[in-house]
DNA sequence: GGTCAGGTCCTAT
DNA sequence: ATAGGACCTGAC
């Protein structure tokens, strides 16, 4: 068990914000976190009020002061000042200042490549709630189950994961094993061709060497990488600089924040005064939207995608 | 029952 | 280079 008091920092607006797909609530104010094959118990006190203000929050995880300071630490990238980044938003820009008192507690996770590269493909033209599940089904099926017993613990009282299993997340070797067959009744749909394809990319040395070619890559050499890749385009490609090498100039442009930049800000985006971090003003542009109703934000409707045509 | 979801690929201009 | 349609699937 570690405490600590944590400045803009809040577990839940993490788990909702869209760019982290293995977070979960276990109890009253208190969430699990599965990364690679790390797990860690979260119990946030009174978050709602407290949480993200600048006395900062009171958090217990369930690790030892060695695995918070040697993982978690740089996991929820509590180097970086996000208070000061927050000041640097427009007075003058109502959604934005909205956006980010809102979401005060986000953070750009720094989450492991690979794990990123995967749960981004399986993103794509899909909903936050069915990627959980295909990530979780994708671990159970070829991670390792975890040893939780020391964490739930720290919690007798809330017995938190009766019932639960937690997995790692897979290796590459372990999902191109099990071949296009392995990857069915996940959910994934279409996307199983591309997991496939990234697992045997990512397989062996050569696979080691992929990837770390990528983590020494600056944003836009990352991005050209990645882009060549089958399955990844430039929204997804930006979502893996973002999240999985922590290039906060990366801004991924999906329907959600097409949609914010062609209601809001119709005579364009002031990405000049977010230069080198704008990755994180989406962030909390993105999670604000969510909690938008839908006609609040210059969604579309009643326009048919594509017209269809079904044979025979 | 159609639309939508943190898009990309493929084909036709 | 750019535009338009197809695409797995399930929650709403």
């Amino acid at each position: 068990m570690y405490q600590t008091i944590l400045k803009d920092f809040d577990i839940r607006m993490l788990m909702d914000s869209g760019q982290v797909f293995r977070i979960a609530p276990c109890g009253e104010d208190c969430y699990t976190v599965t990364a690679g094959d790390h797990f860690v118990c979260l119990r946030c006190a009174g978050h709602q009020d407290a949480g993200c203000g600048k006395d900062g929050a009171f958090v217990e995880f369930s690790c030892t002061e060695e695995e918070f300071l040697s993982f978690w630490h740089n996991y929820f990238d509590l180097s970086l000042d996000y208070g000061a980044i927050k000041e640097t938003v427009d007075p003058e820009d109502a959604f934005l200042q909205a956006a980010v008192a809102y979401g005060s507690g986000i953070r750009i996770l720094r989450q492991d490549l690979w794990e990123t590269i995967i749960s981004f493909l399986i993103s794509q033209n899909n909903n936050i709630t069915r990627i959980r599940r295909s990530i979780e089904a994708l671990c159970a099926k070829f991670g390792e189950k975890l040893d939780t017993d020391g964490h739930s613990l720290s919690f007798p009282e809330d017995r938190p994961f009766t019932g639960a299993s937690f997995y790692s997340f897979p290796t590459p070797e372990a999902i191109a094993a099990g071949g296009l067959d392995g990857l069915q009744e996940l959910g994934l749909g279409y996307r199983d061709k591309y997991i496939l394809a990234m697992a045997k990319r990512c397989s062996g040395a050569p696979g080691q060497e992929f990837l770390a070619s990528l983590e020494q890559a600056d944003y836009d050499g990352a991005q050209a990488i990645l882009m060549g890749e089958f399955g990844i385009g430039r929204k997804v490609a930006d979502c893996i600089c973002l999240y999985g090498l922590h290039h906060i100039g990366a801004f991924p442009v999906d329907t959600h924040v097409k949609q914010i930049l062609a209601s809001f800000y119709p005579d364009g985006f002031p990405f000049r005064r977010y230069e080198g971090f704008a990755g994180i003003i989406q962030q909390y542009m993105f999670y604000y939207k969510l909690s938008l109703p839908a006609s609040a934000a210059g969604k579309k409707t009643g326009k048919p995608k594509n017209a269809k045509k079904k044979a025979g």
